[in-house]
DNA sequence: GTCTATAGACGGATAGAC
DNA sequence: GTCTATCCGTCTATAGAC
């Protein structure tokens, strides 16, 4: 494999920088905030480079996400082979930022019909991926898999940690508290935990 | 009470027009696509005339989405006040239209204060209402409020309800079904009969 | 690959007539 | 209350030099 030409590194790197700005404004601003102008000016280059990398916008965003459900599938497969796979997985699904970012990219893919297939490929693929490890897990510690069908537990799982952190970017906490207690009583049921590490980040001001 | 002059009247039918047609908007294309000229035509009026009853955007999208908050409130009432409060309660978390306003608003909170400050507020006051219902409902069920507190139960519920809608909007539909039917299946288990003296050990399987 | 310059569309908002 | 006309800003995207 012959070494990448010094133009295709920094193409390669470009295109790295460009995508990293775009998810950081998503975040911080909101999706509409992220335009060529200041995803170009965050990334320190001029616009027109951006169009040189990305031809539109949509494309952008499109690799943005495309990037970002490559990285969270790796780590689901990790979680899911870790001796605490379902800690792993509550964690990865407590995640803020990854959380958040959904929530942009579903508002984009409102008016994105491009943009709105990508995500329920991803979203589909993300969960059977769950149910399997999940049937698993559920059959070693003999629970009735026909009365808590996996399928669903996932959809639960999702839903809690997707709730929990969208509410609390908002600053609404009421209920949050005996909510987690509640997962976490669970989780500890079916999984001894290690040394609790915290996962709650601060998650205000954005 | 003097009844209202033509103008006052002309004046609230064009405001709730108005108002109607940037919830319609932010709806079908997401609340990027309601623009002043858009939402104006879409009312039958011209630009101009938005901002004479509402001088700024935000002033229209914190009017819509006050709006929408008092309608979901008193649906609310009407819902925990009836003989089947969980199946309301549930039927009401369960609709499209108010979840996937929800999240354009989300989506708009992430760069408006005041949007962020309202939406906090509105979820604050709903779910305290909600706990206040649950309570009740699961005393007079025999639950056991303690292992499973009325206000987990809330966050639950709405957790649920929004990721099936979101969820189906984008077209997943993996799980949806089995947590639907789990639903279901406890909404009849705690809503069936009227309060049975006989104290069993109902429900500690999750 | 990266830049300057610019075209062309659309946005929020105001002035002022009716 | 409602309109026409208009200012001025920002946006996506392209042309063409280096």
């Amino acid at each position: 494999m012959p070494a990448p030409s010094k133009r295709a590194v920094a193409a390669g790197e470009t295109r790295r920088v460009l995508m990293e700005a775009t998810a950081q404004i998503m975040l911080e601003e909101g999706y509409a905030a992220a335009t060529s102008r200041r995803v170009a000016a965050r990334a320190g280059v001029k616009a027109p480079l951006l169009h040189y990398h990305f031809p539109s916008m949509d494309d952008l965003y499109l690799a943005v996400f495309r990037r970002g459900t490559e990285l969270n599938l790796e780590r689901l497969r990790a979680a899911l082979a870790s001796d605490q796979p379902l800690q792993a997985l509550w964690e990865q699904t407590f995640d803020p930022r990854g959380t958040r970012l959904l929530l942009e990219f579903m508002a984009l893919a409102n008016h994105r019909k491009e943009i709105r297939a990508e995500l329920a490929a991803a979203g589909e693929r993300y969960r059977d991926i769950q149910v399997t490890a999940l049937t698993l897990v559920m059959r070693q510690h003999g629970l009735d898999t026909a009365a808590f069908p996996p399928d669903a537990m996932s959809v639960l799982i999702a839903s809690i940690g997707r709730t929990l952190v969208l509410e609390s970017t908002l600053g609404i906490a009421g209920g949050h508290a005996s909510m987690l207690a509640l997962v976490e009583r669970y989780l500890r049921r079916f999984e001894m935990p290690p040394p609790a590490p915290d996962p709650r980040p601060p998650a205000d001001e954005l």
